[in-house]
DNA sequence: GTTGAAATTAGTACGAA
DNA sequence: TTCGTACTAATTTCAAC
């Protein structure tokens, strides 16, 4: 019903960008995982011929990165509005210290809430909730969230909109930024680009003052 | 390769919750998704079996809620870490007014965006990365946000960890909670809650200051 | 890693309740 | 509408290459 989901971290190997400890993942996986992400339910046979390889490839190698996990799950993506959750709001939690396991655990208990992850910054986590109407927004974080004693402070935005989600993004894309963008060749480095346009906001920055900057 | 989503409205419907104009959705078809979003591969054989309706009538449901767009596509969740995009990270975007177009066309052409939606509050949107490694998203926030003149400013938190993600809210799920959650059972009540724990940040109070608050 | 044939399963059509 | 059945097409499995 609802799932904990792999850390950031790379399971022990300190490089970025490595791959896994399990499967080496080559080109043909990705791009069988950029067609399954595309399209969830299409057939190995169709798969292989979409790939350029053989059935019995396909099947191997499609087992191989369900076995390894670099497939999670298939699922298929709903149309909230459709189904009655027209609104969706971003709850940014301040939480306790030490309270994170009372935290997540109340977390499981609603489920409303569609994603949650621990951030850097002012916050310590933001989570994302579908419900029907505005007033249910209100009922989650007053009755719900506040009563939470993990719960030090939350600050709610309403989405408004969603422009765009892509099913998962994959080096592959990576690659094609690269491309499409054409980094920074130091040389053309530019040097005009407003500074006071950026911020990051680490961790222990997190809690100062946020200064207007308009 | 990019996809618009649907907005949050109802389609002209001002009921909020309202199903949408299309199909009118029972407990079958909530059933149907459910079982779906757990697992976007089961043959529809076996959703039938387990919703417990006839193959024939699964098919037809099914095919419905495809077309009507309730069901908008069936993806497959990737593992990034394994997939060498180990580092998730959310930029909060104010944008120049007026310039919304040229903002979203410009967000197509960047495949590391996993998400983004149209906020209120603060910032006027948020987007969601996924990269390699730390560098790439400073490359990302300098070189190519930046050097967007829609965008005004912007404010990069990191996620350090992906607490939960469900596949998708559906509205049986509000049902659970109400059950689940029965909560505020009227004796232990809790009218100790700390108001100042709240905050609801509209569009219009956005751009002011921020009190810190802790 | 590939191909081809057998077994299984999926998808369609249609008449009856 | 929904169900049950029969029919056709496709997919998966498994064998040998």
């Amino acid at each position: 019903m609802m799932s904990e989901i792999s850390r950031n971290g790379h399971s022990g190997s300190g490089q970025p960008g490595r791959i896994g400890i399990g499967l080496e993942l080559d080109d043909i996986h990705l791009k069988i995982l950029e067609i399954l992400r595309e399209n969830g339910r299409i057939s190995v046979a169709a798969l292989a011929e979409r790939v350029g390889i053989s059935r019995a490839n396909a099947y191997t190698r499609f087992e191989a990165l369900r076995a390894d996990g670099a497939i999670k799950r298939f699922t298929a993506e709903i149309d909230h509005g459709r189904a009655g959750l027209g609104i969706t709001a971003l709850i940014f939690v301040t939480v306790r210290q030490q309270m994170w396991k009372q935290f997540r655990a109340e977390l499981a208990r609603m489920p409303e809430v569609e994603y949650c992850a621990i951030t850097t910054g002012q916050h310590d986590a933001m989570i994302q909730v579908r419900v029907a109407d505005v007033a249910a927004v209100h009922t989650m974080v007053t009755d719900r969230l506040a009563n939470i004693p993990a719960v030090k402070a939350t600050e709610t935005v309403f989405i408004l909109d969603e422009v765009l989600r892509r099913p998962y993004v994959l080096p592959g894309d990576g690659r094609q930024a690269a491309r499409q963008a054409r980094r920074p060749a130091p040389s053309e480095e530019r040097d005009d680009v407003p500074l006071g346009k950026m911020r990051f906001v680490g961790a222990a920055e997190g809690r100062a003052a946020l200064r207007k900057d308009d």
